[in-house]
DNA sequence: ACATAACCGGAACGGCGTTCCGCTTCGGCT
DNA sequence: AGCCGAAGCGGAACGCCGTTCCGGTTATGT
């Protein structure tokens, strides 16, 4: 009779080659992605084999490849996302609510500059409402409540995020040559007219 | 030797027959499109046993799937497309570039809601940038170009058709319970809040 | 060293978009 | 009315891809 400790809500840990297994996938797709435009080109069989384990290993860690490609970008926000809850104002807790809105919203073009194809990859895979983009659109709703209480925060969250869909921002930047800093000017310009706006 | 009058660019009519399984065709596919949440679920063989034909007749007609949504919604946004061109004011010429931005706005969210999924299903199948999207972007360039010198048209005629984005459009509609007015007075407010803060 | 459970690879499955080809139908001409 | 070439047609077949399954393998605690 073997001797367990069911501690509830605890999951036995990952045998060590399974971690590095799972390292690797996360490695491999995350590559993988990058490298191409339309994530739908990206097959679990090329994720696979440049991670150098079977397809098998790909659904026994992440389950299926929407999850894996969240699980891919969750790691790569999860820095942004310390910086808002616990970081140094303005981005961080402490500064007026005006001036986190355009910190945050700065912080997030240059997030999504950096890692725009896995951002795209997740968002084609599996639409908004996925992965980081919950957490922000719900950092930006508290922070529109108190900026422009004369609109529904939920919708202005939503209208100020928009402008950063992977696809609407990879035109901006490659077709129409935008550079960063010019998209974060217009979505300061965008954000102070609203606040500035009360009636 | 046959008699041939190749005026130049003139493709030869359409049997009367293939006229008839076009228009077969196009209804089903606007049929199954509508019933479905995900245009993913709908496939080709489902529309074409609906039509009554066979699979080759979709791609004979409509060259792949997404093309076929596309001008499926084409023929539905073609009101809308000659209103703005040549109807009345205010969403026809005539009236004041800030009326018609607004009036534009206003018809989008109708047009939106009548036919979210048809558009949704064209912007999961194809992106932004497809079928009706890219005559309303221009739209509204070139009245943002009137109404808001001071940002960047083309960015802003996208920020503000970006909250119409069908999934955002069904988030708010569906899951937060916003009417149409609702969403059609954020709108205005947005606009207004943008062409009031000439600096 | 052994027992057991976790883990692994990759063949196999099912579904889908798309293509292909032998047969059918239309429609202008005599 | 009858003929004939071209346009059109249906649906089997193809290739790809996400996902599942299972017989063999490996790590880990005793």
């Amino acid at each position: 009779m073997p001797l367990e400790l069911p501690i509830a809500g605890t999951a036995p840990p990952e045998r060590h080659d399974a971690a590095r297994n799972r390292a690797r996938v996360a490695d491999a797709a995350a590559k993988l992605f990058r490298e191409c435009d339309d994530p739908a080109e990206v097959d679990m069989r090329a994720i696979a084999s440049e991670a150098g384990v079977g397809v098998g290993t790909l659904y026994r860690r992440f389950g299926d490849k929407t999850s894996l490609a969240v699980s891919v970008l969750d790691t790569r926000a999860r820095e942004l996302q310390e910086a808002v809850l616990s970081g140094p104002a303005p981005l961080g807790p402490g500064a007026p609510a005006e001036e986190r809105v355009e910190a945050f919203l700065h912080a997030l073009v240059d997030h999504t500059e950096e890692e725009l194809e896995l951002v795209y990859a997740v968002v084609l895979l599996g639409g908004f409402g996925l992965g980081p983009y919950a957490a922000w659109r719900l950092h930006l709703r508290v922070l529109a409540e108190q900026v422009a209480p004369h609109f529904d925060a939920d919708w202005l969250a939503e209208a100020l995020l928009a402008p950063l869909h992977p696809s609407l921002y990879r035109h901006q930047r490659r077709e129409r040559g935008l550079t960063t800093d010019e998209i974060k000017q217009q979505l300061t310009q965008l954000a102070r007219a609203v606040y500035g706006s009360r009636r």
